[in-house]
DNA sequence: TTTT
DNA sequence: TTTT
């Protein structure tokens, strides 16, 4: 369908330390649990009242894989842009079940740490070097699929090329007349 | 928790004629099954594939019901704005279920129509009049949750007087100076 | 024009402690610096480069207004959300200029602190009671715009009247089947 | 900063027909004018109110400048992700001005056409093959930034490599455990 | 079950 | 300068 968006954007505290699992030929995944809150007064009585929602977080980029396993623990607060998945599955009977989950995979996906628990040196953006060593720097990471802002700018004309040179930001590195 | 975001944004289609319902003291309900796509080229083969994704809107707010049901049809396209909200049930067997659905639900809501399908007049949009005249205009409607806009800058001199007229908004009839 | 979005989303740091001023009849405008940054490794050379992106925040709503003026100190971690305008005015020999703020006004608008700097006790958050009572309760805290959150629900009959009790959301206080 | 977002969502219709311009190594870049607007009843006279706010978008991502030139004219309703930046300039007198634009350049940038205007045939979604053949199908295109959605999924068996084959999502052509 |  |  042209012109769709599923987007969810959640800022929350995570429940547990992640799991990270690989499938069978070696690419990691990680599992999220986070939870969002909302507190209100009451209109009857104002009392205050507070309803937390939980999140499954599903990651399937090897980036924020890495930065998960290396800097997210339990009580994190992160920021999560993903999409909405609904998986069906079967139960013990064989019946269908279905779970929705916030999936991180691709584009458009991000996951920033958004208190300074990470610790260390550089922050992990755009490295363009996916897979490649995972030394990320540390602070509070934050981590894009398919990272490398430059590549926007960049590219020349190989297609597809990734790595070229080049700057990547008119007002940074660049001469562009505008 | 403190510095909580659950948020969706959702375009996509309608799939079937929304379902309105209502609760014992007359408040509707309005059930959407909103389809998101996603095509891409496959790596290997080079074909076109595509991948659907339904989600389950409800939506609470008496004017966005109004919408839902005056304009909303199988097949309209639809910008949505709303919270995720897993919501617990037991089947026949007893068993725990969970349904994930995007809830329309108080502020930061908005659902709004995205192709012209709307058939008439005026574009509802910040009445602050909910529940008042169903006369909603047509055109392409919008409609937000506590629509209306103005609240934020009027209010006049009444202390957080909602229904107070006075000026909306500085630089269309206000002279605030900046 | 039907089927249109306006929608900034910020987290970042407040560069200096906010300005509140009030327009003449008393409603409080809020001005707050944001600065956003993203960080990413040079492609030529493999350094860190860092750009720093600074934002101008107006809060128009009376409630925000609080938080900010209770809350919000330099170098506080907020989540925004707001929309764009861009504002014409003159300079000093008269030429037109124009100004780019992002504002949070009326619905849609969000004003959310990410680090616990509020002190004191409960969340604002929805009280319905705009311009009334400011004892923010404290801790961090988040004042959506027109706040209210069970409003949605609600709202009755009444034109617009949205102190109307009844219960807010189904799966706190509500008996709706589903 | 760690943990930092700024992100800009619009709905709305471009005012003319884009320019296209390319630096001295090559690089299109899309100008384009998009108008946001929305509509109100006025709370003292019940009128029916309307304000349009313009926006600068700069696209810098060769293959969303690509389906920009081909596709976007005058009119088109389209929907955009992209981040604010405020540029500094000289004007002729030597006076400082700043222009702020939403860019699209990088990841978490998104185009999509929401009106079908577009002709022709495939929709051009995450080839992989930036600055590649320029045989954009047609239809209502939709690109996104760094495109191919499977890179994150994929890889096939090499660490992160995106040019590699093998499949892209796990509930379409994967096997994953779950 | 939508849409392209 | 768009759109409804």
């Amino acid at each position: 369908m042209a012109g769709s968006v599923n987007k969810v954007i959640l800022i929350g505290n995570v429940g547990a330390d992640p799991e990270i699992r690989r499938t069978q030929d070696g690419r990691p995944i990680a599992n999220l649990r986070i939870a969002t809150s909302e507190t209100w007064r009451d209109r009857n009585n104002g009392e205050r009242r507070e309803k937390t929602e939980w999140h499954n977080v599903v990651v399937f980029n090897e980036g924020l894989c890495k930065v998960v396993e290396q800097y997210v623990k339990k009580g994190a607060k992160l920021y999560i842009e993903g999409a909405l998945q609904t998986r069906k599955w079967q139960d013990q009977t064989g019946n269908d079940r279905y779970s929705t989950e916030i999936v991180l995979q691709g584009f458009n996906s991000t996951l920033t740490m958004l208190d300074g628990r990470g610790e260390g040196g550089g922050e992990r953006r755009g490295g363009g070097d996916f897979g490649g060593s995972s030394n990320y720097g540390g602070g509070a990471p934050s981590y894009d699929d398919y990272g490398s802002r430059p590549a926007s700018g960049g590219g020349g004309g190989g297609g597809g090329s990734r790595s070229g040179g080049g700057s990547l930001s008119r007002d940074m590195d660049d001469d562009i007349p505008f």
